[in-house]
RNA sequence: GGCGCGCUCGUCUAGAGGCCUAGGACACAGCCCUCUCAAGGCUGGUACACGGGUUCGAAUCCCGUGCGCGCUGCCA
């Protein structure tokens, strides 16, 4: 099978010269595009199949071929030959890279070897070196936004961000029935709300739409009959079929390298269905021709679309037109392994926005998702993560979902963050607890003493309520246990006499109060700390008890000591 | 079933033949700090799926096996 593999045995030789045949590819490519009349009979990029080409039942042979399949040239034969031949460090080095996958791949991926054959110009490579990225997010409205899908459209959106390229969204609602307002709205909002931006798509525009395939019909018309006229396509009890050439078709993948399928067989590989008997198209056809149409350089999506892409070559193939890269990003896993879907816990972007994440923290642990900045670095700005990432550095196993370290990492940010943005993203949920703090001044001290000790947005309400409501309840546990304490009443009483002359009425002499009172009394610190905290917010946990007196003041601190006293004395 | 992809602590990962008695992070356990809860600091346990091969030397390269996942639609 190995052999098989161009990517993997490709010999070293021949990525010193596939960045120029890239780059003449490239612009003959550009250049049959621009030809409307261009119409070969066979695409001069598709694989030669008499090479790679396996006989139809070469299924078997195929994985087991090792030995006589490969072309002379790859690393196979050439490792048999060093062993009896004195090496030097250079044969060392170049064979173990022509044998080594993940890296042979970004090399190969650049390498289409029809393209040699090209009467393209040498200089067509600065031609291709300043041709501007262009990637898309192309999600089905299924009425919510999947982190698998806010993941690929991360990943979409940071090579565009990195390479200064073009961020396009496009809507694959294929046909009328599938257009939903709502669902749409939920994925428009699910990549605000991680930062996303695009520049070019539904809702914003451009020069490649419209952005909705719903709108794109009379497109993917004029696509079909492209391929009518050369008799590609044939009609099956109502629904239209692409025939098949039946060729190997080798897909290009920055991430796992170069991957022959064997497309030969039609029991395998039957021809694909364009356009079902209603008239409605399909994911395959249009999702290729808005591609070609929008212009994307790049297509990254999920790996669950690795099997699927060397169909879409053939496409492009018969359209004449050299596919983009492909980038198959590996997929996201429920915490037991299987695939994670609509109804799993933390599936939905959405669900982390009420539960009170911060945008940038779940944008942090995406990105840790099958790509690492491979310094031990975790929590990084999102404008750092932009500056190195690379395609190439993205690995192909399938990640975990771990909620915990997600978790974990909103912490960090919400106590890393300014005061400023901690109150913008808290002031909604305390609205909706129905808090009413006054202004936004009176806030601000309140979330500075609780900030560090959020973990989720949703808490902010129950750390800040005693600060702005009188009213508050009291824990029955912690009065229990610190209230109805043998003599924690009366402790009550001597500590609010003290603080009655405190001055000044800051932490720091509040503290030097409790001990003093303590030692006098000649109890612990905590005996007063622990009633007062209960009586003075009902709780007995919370941020540092002095700054929280403090902050609440003398005349309220005295009130609720006596409240307190008054309640629970009988 | 066929084809494809993958397999390093429970999880995310570092790892490009010697730097690896395998590093970091989350989680877990213990200790320290401490007015509570956190945060923070320190310490600890836990991993190269298995078997062959190549090599002086393999987590790393090759082959096989196993397991997982994906695709195999007139879903996207």
């Amino acid at each position: 099978m190995s052999g098989a593999r161009t990517g993997r045995g490709r010999p070293p030789c021949t990525s010193s010269t596939s960045t120029d045949t890239k780059a003449s590819c490239r612009a003959t490519a550009e250049r049959l595009f621009m030809s409307a009349a261009y119409c070969p009979g066979r695409t001069p990029w598709a694989t030669k199949t008499s090479a790679t080409k396996l006989s139809s039942k070469s299924t078997a042979a195929r994985s087991k071929a090792s030995p006589t399949s490969p072309p002379p040239s790859t690393a196979r034969p050439a490792s048999s030959t060093a062993s009896s031949s004195p090496r030097t460090p250079a044969s060392s080095s170049s064979m173990s890279r022509a044998a080594r996958p993940r890296k042979s791949a970004s090399n190969a991926i650049t390498a289409f070897p029809r393209c040699a054959n090209s009467t393209a110009p040498n200089s067509a490579r600065p031609f291709f070196m300043s041709s501007p990225v262009r990637v898309r997010f192309a999600p089905s409205p299924t009425g919510f936004l999947h982190v698998g899908g806010a993941r690929t459209a991360l990943f979409n959106w940071l090579h565009a961000r990195h390479t200064g390229g073009t961020f396009v969204l496009r809507i694959e609602d294929t046909d009328r029935e599938r257009h939903n307002e709502e669902a749409v709205r939920a994925i428009y909002q699910g990549l605000r709300w991680l930062g996303l931006d695009w520049d070019e798509g539904a809702e914003k525009g451009g020069d490649y739409g419209p952005y909705y395939q719903s709108e794109r019909g009379p497109i993917y018309e004029r696509y079909l009959k492209i391929l009518q006229d050369k008799g590609m396509i044939y009609e099956d009890s109502g629904a239209l079929r692409f025939r098949s050439p039946r060729e190997t078709v080798t897909v290009h993948d920055e991430v796992c390298g170069s991957i022959p399928f064997d497309l030969s067989n039609p029991g395998t590989h039957p021809d694909m269905t364009v356009r079902r008997p209603d008239g409605s198209w399909i994911f395959h056809f249009v999702n290729v021709v808005d591609d070609i149409e929008m212009k994307m350089t790049h297509v990254i999506r999920g790996e669950d679309h690795l099997s699927n892409t060397p169909k879409h070559v053939e496409l492009y193939q018969a359209f004449g037109v050299e596919p983009p890269k492909f980038a198959h990003l590996p997929l996201i896993l429920n915490p037991d392994g299987s695939k994670m879907s609509k109804r799993d816990t933390g599936a939905s972007v959405q669900s982390y926005i009420e539960q009170g994440y911060a945008p940038e923290a779940v944008r942090n642990y995406l990105c840790l998702l099958g790509w690492s900045p491979k310094d031990n670095r975790e929590i990084l700005p999102i404008e750092e993560i932009i500056n190195i990432f690379e395609l190439k550095n993205i690995n192909r196993r399938s990640a975990g979902f771990d909620l915990d370290k997600c978790f974990w990492m909103n912490g960090q940010y919400l106590i890393q963050m300014p005061l400023e943005r901690f109150a913008d993203l808290s002031v909604p949920f305390i609205d909706q607890a129905g808090i009413n703090f006054g202004t936004r001044e009176a806030l601000l001290p309140a979330l500075a003493l609780v900030k560090e000790k959020v973990k989720h947005l949703t808490d902010v309400p129950g750390w800040i309520e005693f600060f702005f409501n009188d009213d508050y309840a009291y824990d029955e546990a912690s009065v229990e246990k610190a209230l109805r304490a043998d003599g924690a009443l009366e402790r009550l009483h001597v500590l609010g006499d003290r603080l009655t002359r405190l001055e000044p009425w800051t932490a720091e002499s509040l503290e030097s109060a409790f001990k003093d009172l303590a030692t006098t009394l000649g109890i612990k610190t905590a005996a007063l700390v622990h009633p007062v905290r209960v009586a003075t917010t009902g709780r007995s946990v919370g941020p540092s008890l002095y700054h929280l007196l403090e902050l609440l003041g003398r005349d309220r601190v005295l009130q609720r000591l006596t409240r307190t006293r008054e309640k629970f004395t009988a």
